[in-house]
DNA sequence: CGTGCAATGTTACTAGCGGTAACCCGAGTC
DNA sequence: GACTCGGGTTACCGCTAGTAACATTGCACG
């Protein structure tokens, strides 16, 4: 009937869809966020136009890969922020996890960090106030939920945990990309550091008076 | 004589180099980070090959319009890092300063930090790895190294001052990036929810126990 | 059995990008 | 006057994203 074939022809669409997605990630695994969409193609086995027609633009593409990384990575976040733990510790594992992520597969990081969207297209207006990394936003919408959830800020606090959120995710993100470029300590090191940050030690530090002469 | 000679060529070859950079200002103010080296060249009155001539190639001048912002607000950052007052009294107006500088124009501010860079040219083996924002990374750098003069850190102060540079300086770009597409409050707000962030208020707030419920 | 219809795929193309080779012309010099 | 030389242009290359139009298959229906 109608409505069984059209099942059929569902599954099979999405079987294929799978398969294409798959065929980018190994493509973005290898050639970092320059990925063509004729290599995309050629990975896959098949050429351009079957792309377009199952996801309509390089950006639906780039949304679709996106977000199978993202919510990957966000599950896991997720779970070491939620874990029954005192909130330093939980702090802690949430860097890391962040951290061994991204160390794990520096390529897809970059990818979903950087899109370098160039908009070719003939309409030059493309939309060029959102074209931030959407992963990062997510993200610091996560954490401000949990902050707002579990911290106990007063009034106002629910701007005060998005603020934080955003800026928390910040931080890691710009301290991650840092170390993954010079490696400058290890990833325990650095998970310290950053911890004892948020943890008010830059407050709590004295001014430094003694300097040589001086 | 040849030296006058090639000092007259040299002034106005810089005369020219100047009028170009303006011009790209101008059209990176318009378009955003999408400028193309055709709409510049058209802008400046010229075609296509003698901007090539004067830069090199897009990078080239990506780079040399990327740092005559990127030095103006480092000064004024430095400025406002360096003044002779409380700690956190420069923290706030270093934080005020930036959030300002990109509140001021977006634009140019984009295009700093997204460069999008394509790599179309022929050698597709461009330098992949080190695509990231530079001007963050300076402001990492020179964070980092005002901390170290400022701020008793203990053994391992290098090590903690640079992580803590790229750290904060993540934290501000992040959220400020955040609060330019959603303007959720005032930019004093901002200031002060991040400084308090910063002063260790996250760590001196308490759990969040007596929720609806339970 | 043949016929129309829908999906699937390909070739061949457009328009625009970064980047370059080749030519062109006016100004000064011997 | 011929000759070089810096500044400028046209016309091109190879690449990209994206598309139009044509081929091929399979399957329901008269």
């Amino acid at each position: 009937m109608d409505t069984t074939q059209r099942t059929d022809q569902q599954r099979s669409a999405d079987r294929r869809r799978r398969e294409l997605l798959e065929a980018a990630d190994r493509v973005v695994l290898r050639d970092g966020p320059q990925a063509s969409m004729n290599a995309i193609a050629a990975e896959a086995g098949i050429t351009k136009p079957i792309l377009y027609r199952h996801f309509g633009d390089k950006g639906g593409l780039y949304a679709a890969l996106a977000k199978r990384h993202t919510d990957a990575l966000l599950a896991s976040l997720r779970a070491a922020l939620d874990a029954p733990a005192e909130r330093r510790e939980r702090v802690e594992s949430t860097l890391d996890t962040y951290l061994a992520a991204i160390e794990a597969r520096p390529q897809v990081y970059r990818f979903l960090m950087h899109p370098a969207e160039g908009s070719a297209g003939g309409d030059h207006g493309f939309d060029v106030g959102k074209h931030s990394a959407p992963l990062l936003r997510r993200m610091g919408e996560e954490l401000a939920q949990v902050i707002e959830e579990r911290v106990d800020l007063g009034p106002e606090s629910q701007q005060l945990a998005r603020v934080w959120g955003h800026g928390i995710v910040g931080m890691m993100h710009a301290a991650g990309d840092w170390w993954l470029g010079e490696r400058p300590c290890s990833r325990a090191e650095l998970v310290r550091s950053l911890a004892d940050l948020l943890w008010g030690r830059l407050a709590a530090a004295g001014d430094r008076v003694g300097g040589p002469g001086f």
